[in-house]
RNA sequence: GGUCUCAUCGUCUAAUGGUUAGGACAUUGCCCUUUCAAGGCGAAAAUACGGGUUCAAUUCCCGUUGGGACUACCA
């Protein structure tokens, strides 16, 4: 049974380098048939924010990239735990912990520690100074004795508890999207695996809750490479078989360096605030690293699963690029609905814009093919619900002059009050102004122009036809007057 | 500094020994058109460098250079 897991720390928001990684081991789960875990690694009292497993796992459904196991969102949107092999958040399995390291000392695989924060800043300083690699000089283990220990722990003094790494010998392991990576054991630190404060640290937890929740293929960002080799010591001293191993290359800033908020949004809720689609940020967040091979960009979700494999994954880190993004949100918004995109949108519609959906359906059917996200939206269909700003400057065509736009507004304007109210199509303003500039010989510009700026104000906008369809008989008449009092 | 790791157009990528090195975004030219968007047709743009191996290297090996991650009682 393949199972996956996405265990995230709540101290922020959702990343989108987090979604990625989430969404990989979900494709990877789904595409084999298998199951996909949400736990919470809690394990950082200070780190940790009120409010930040909500904001992690409401971005993670907003997404779809829902869990089949482990943390997860009722229909009320409350958080539940839910599966076999609970509690999923670290904070809730201390015990665990604490019996697997008080294991791990009495068969001597790890021992207590009892150095302070000073004593351990000056090694590595001078370590660093004298070039050489850092890490732990294993005071305690060569000068404290067992009984020492015992003792001291059980007068209450601080202390953590360290891995004790083996000085001989190399740790290989087979990644799958790397393959075999090496590392000679006398460089790998002890690691501190429970830490004064009696709670665990990553590393302890992580190999501790893979296990038990019967993790098949740790999926994680590349990040954790150099720390892996402490995992499979830990695995090795559990008698535990070990998960396949799978690092995934980190989201750039446009710098090459690892993905960070100094170079804009990067929580997934921020985009969603902003009025992107899911669908599209998924879809452009799974390609970055990795692509089914064909010309294709587009795929849903469903199809993101059928094609996913791990093996296509690139090793090279990719540049977060917004601009892609924008594209792939303008593919998904083009093949939607009128009617889809006012549901979707009603977050960012005026009042006004949501109490005529009528008119609001017509107006987003003209202006969908121009914005890039949902909350250009309501700014860009403005203007056809309160008058725009006139300008004079824009009233003219740039092939045409003051005294032709004065001469041929109003001739438009009488053309189109000969048109009946209940006729007002856009179909039939159409054909009414095309007659008249046939039949005075006009070219189209110098008619088209004036009329459309006339009706909305803008530089850029929908055709003129469509917009007097929208406006009405009275409202369209009405702005040609204005325009025509500008001109003067 | 040490360890690990990566390297194709500006960006995302395709091509796992034989291609005019393909596509997409962005840039740009033209067409369409009243404007913008959309659409259509083009252009420019890449195998980091140096050695091997081979009849043949983007592809395999080595080195160089450059980038990145890690180097915490954070994850």
């Amino acid at each position: 049974m393949i199972r996956t897991r996405f265990a995230p720390s709540p101290t922020g928001l959702l990343h989108v380098g987090g979604l990625r990684t989430a969404l990989y081991q979900y494709l990877f789960a789904k595409n084999n048939g298998g199951k996909f875990l949400v736990r919470i690694e809690d394990t950082d009292r200070e780190r940790t924010v009120e409010g930040g497993i909500q904001n992690i796992l409401s971005s993670l459904y907003w997404a779809g990239v829902i869990p089949d196991e482990g943390v997860k969102l009722n229909e009320k949107g409350e958080m539940i735990q839910v599966g076999d092999f609970g509690p999923y958040i670290q904070s809730e399995r201390l015990e665990i912990y604490q019996k697997h390291a008080e294991f791990l000392i009495e068969n001597k695989f790890a021992y207590h520690c009892f150095c302070t924060a000073d004593r351990l800043d000056q090694i590595r300083h001078s370590q660093q100074e004298n070039k050489k690699p850092t890490g732990y000089d294993r005071f305690c283990l060569t000068n404290v004795s067992d009984e020492e220990a015992q003792r001291r722990v059980a007068a209450g003094e601080k202390h953590v508890i360290r891995l004790k790494m083996p000085r001989e010998g190399e740790t290989k392991f087979k990644d799958l999207i790397r393959g075999e990576v090496v590392f000679k054991n006398e460089l790998v630190d002890d690691q501190v695996l429970i830490k004064s404060d009696g709670f665990p640290t990553y590393h302890l937890a992580v190999v501790v809750d893979d296990h038990f929740m019967q993790i098949s293929h740790v999926i994680r960002g590349e990040e954790w490479i150099s720390s892996t080799p402490k995992h499979i010591q830990l695995y090795k001293c559990f008698g535990w078989e070990l998960p396949v191993f799978a690092h995934l290359s980190l989201l750039l800033n446009s710098d090459k360096s690892k993905l960070s908020k100094r170079q804009g949004d990067v929580s997934v809720s921020e985009y969603e605030k902003n009025g992107y689609l899911p669908e599209a940020l998924v879809n452009f967040v799974a390609f970055l690293g990795w692509n089914p091979g064909g010309e294709r960009e587009i795929f849903s979700l469903e199809e993101l699963v059928k094609e996913f494999d791990l093996g296509k994954v690139n090793k090279t880190g990719a540049v977060f690029n917004l601009e892609k993004l924008d594209w792939f949100n303008k593919e998904y918004l083009k093949n939607l609905s009128a009617e889809e995109i006012f549901e979707k949108a009603g977050a960012w519609l005026t009042p006004e814009q949501k109490m005529n959906p009528e008119k609001t359906k017509k107006v987003i059917a003209l202006e969908k093919d121009r914005i890039k996200n949902f909350s250009e939206l309501s700014g860009s269909i403005k203007f056809l619900y309160e008058l725009p700003e006139y300008s004079k400057e824009l009233l003219i065509w740039k092939k045409s002059n003051l005294a032709e736009v004065q001469n041929i507004l109003p001739q438009i304007k009488t053309v189109l009050s000969k048109i009946e109210e209940k006729e007002w199509s856009k179909l039939v303003v159409e054909q009414s102004v095309m007659s008249m500039v046939k039949e005075k010989g006009y070219n189209n510009g110098m008619v088209l122009w004036p009329l459309r700026v006339a009706l909305s104000g803008q530089e850029n906008s929908p055709g003129p036809f469509e917009i007097a369809e929208v406006l009405g008989k009275t409202e369209s008449q009405l702005r040609i007057e204005i325009s025509l009092s500008k001109l003067a």
